[in-house]
DNA sequence: TATGAATGAGACTTCATTCAT
DNA sequence: AATGAATGAAGTCTCATTCAT
């Protein structure tokens, strides 16, 4: 045992409980997941988590604002724009078989959340904000005339939101059914023709 | 008060249980139903569910029995091929926003299978048919010179479910937020262009 | 095993529930009566209370509402005046050695209730109604001439709900101590030559 | 800052402790109180209380230790006699209205330990002195003609407990429900009447 | 001296299930 | 067929206590 400081050792475990948690949410879903199975799992006592969360509610709220760190590196640095939507689909679905546990959990939440009345609304307001950014991607492709003038922004943006997340979902509860990079380059491609002016 | 036959009484009491357990789920997810409120909200005692089904668990597995019926009419008629897989494409998002209780039901459950041990593997394999009827209409297609050769039948499958079932449920959270019939129409005209040869 | 109704059971088992509750407050304090232990010493099941009760909280209200019983039979019979106070301070104290456990109960609960949140308010206004009964006497008599005018009402009944309260509880917490009866006509004397005018 | 011994520190930290548990056994009773909040209250951590007591058991026996202080100054000067009770009498519940959290919390205590096993023990001992204080002082008078022969020593120390912590409590609860030093007159004369021969 | 991380006993509550009515 | 009384397993949460910092 090394000596560390008392912000040191809250840290750690604070990690190891959000990091279990994710771990039985992706396991057998929300409801099913105790506080002291989560204790367990971390390595600590059945009353830790309450300890250092206060309550179930508080270590799922930490949990999905952990596990919201967007997937594709380096997509803030491009502009909006018909090029970014081709970089997002490929580089979600490309990144999809090397995703970490926090990640998968948050695939799994946001299935669960809908018909959660606690999850519903954070994950509603996030797909919100998701489908803004695709929409106005296709805005500014057509403002550039980079896209054709007859697209629908809103509805691009739905059938985006659809495809990255049920594709990714299929990936996770059977791996072996879903080729996800293919399909990322698939519908790169899909993507790129339906768009062009 | 008509004169009915005890096994008419029974039908219909049953029915009126998985009606209210399917909006209950829809309300707020399989795990938070109890069965007192499922005999509740249909008009009957705390003990009318164990009373004809025995266990919480013999009335999730009649209401996935009952959500499953497909909810494309017609689609039976169309020979395999990808004009059926259109007319899935555009038909399922087209009677969307027309659903019973059952079929809401059904997307939700769907949903809640991702990570659960009791669900999940019955979905898993309705998934999987679901997944193999379309790649044989992208075969069929593509054996019949209509249908580009360098598809890959799986990705396709695996894609349209993906939008299929992504789109119902964004609709299913927050009607306002997506317009199913044009996203249908969209992606009739998407998969029509992507694979014609 | 006799045959009874469901109305029987229910009512039976919800006065042996009181009972218990009572019996328990009075031996250990009301925050220490746990509703597993109520449920064993009434001869039922830990999950009993709740299920008749719904909650801690509900199970004390009842038995707040029935201990409220006052103990002193007859004394409605006669008119607000000083007699009546008089029989009230002799009949109270005479009675207090032959209560039951509920009316024990009351008193441990009027004691309890001192510095609690939730019995505070609900013995707060027994009280001034208990004040205002006395008051009322004082007030008679002095209206009739039967007492001096120079007693104040407010005061009286302060000192007499002091002297019932404080000599039953008492005779509660040590039988040996004190001799309710002999009190009881001390009192009764001490009021009598006191309010004369 | 000013320099002070360890023992000095220490003894300022117990007062406070002391004191914030004075304050919230008044506020909400014994039972609810934690060492967190005790802590707390004092303007430490929630460890302090445990670093300086050991206990919660050992932190409530200081406080009954501590809050036992009678607060009727210079009553130990008068000798025994009916003078000596007149005197408590009326001095107790004219300071009623001044007393500190030490002794506010003393009458809670005394209130709650009517159905403590804990406090009990404690609370009848100190009663049962209060007691014979107050009989011996009914002894003496009788002894030196000053008290009628036919009053009962034992009962009029359990009335005149019963009065001044009955008042002493109702005011605690309820300020405005009673003028304690109206009272305390009003009690002084009639003891001095009942008393006299 | 003081803090606060970690533990675990024990409480309340929910709820599926069994069974008498 | 239907009700609802009774049970008990399992969960969340509180909190005194121990111990590392």
């Amino acid at each position: 045992m090394e000596r560390r400081t008392q912000q040191e050792r809250r840290e750690t475990t604070e990690r190891a409980l959000l990091t279990a948690t994710a771990d039985l949410v992706v396991e057998s879903g929300l409801s099913s997941v105790t506080l002291a199975e989560v204790g367990r799992r971390a390595g600590y006592s059945r009353g830790i988590v309450t300890h250092h969360f206060g309550s179930k509610q508080a270590l799922v709220e930490a949990l999905v604002t952990a596990s919201q760190a967007g997937f594709v590196p380096g997509l803030d640095d491009i502009d909006p724009g018909p090029d970014r939507l081709l970089a997002l689909v490929e580089g979600y679905l490309g990144a999809v078989d090397g995703i970490g546990s926090l990640s998968r959990a948050f695939l799994v939440l946001w299935a669960e959340s809908v018909a959660s009345p606690d999850l519903g609304p954070v994950f509603r307001e996030r797909d919100a904000l998701f489908r803004a950014d695709i929409a106005a991607d296709v805005e500014a492709g057509r403002a550039a005339g980079a896209v054709r003038a007859d697209v629908d922004p809103a509805v691009v943006a739905a059938i985006v939101l659809a495809e990255l997340r049920g594709l990714a979902l299929q990936y996770l509860v059977a791996p072996d059914s879903v080729d996800t990079a293919a399909a990322g380059r698939a519908l790169r491609e899909h993507w790129r023709a339906v768009l062009a002016p």
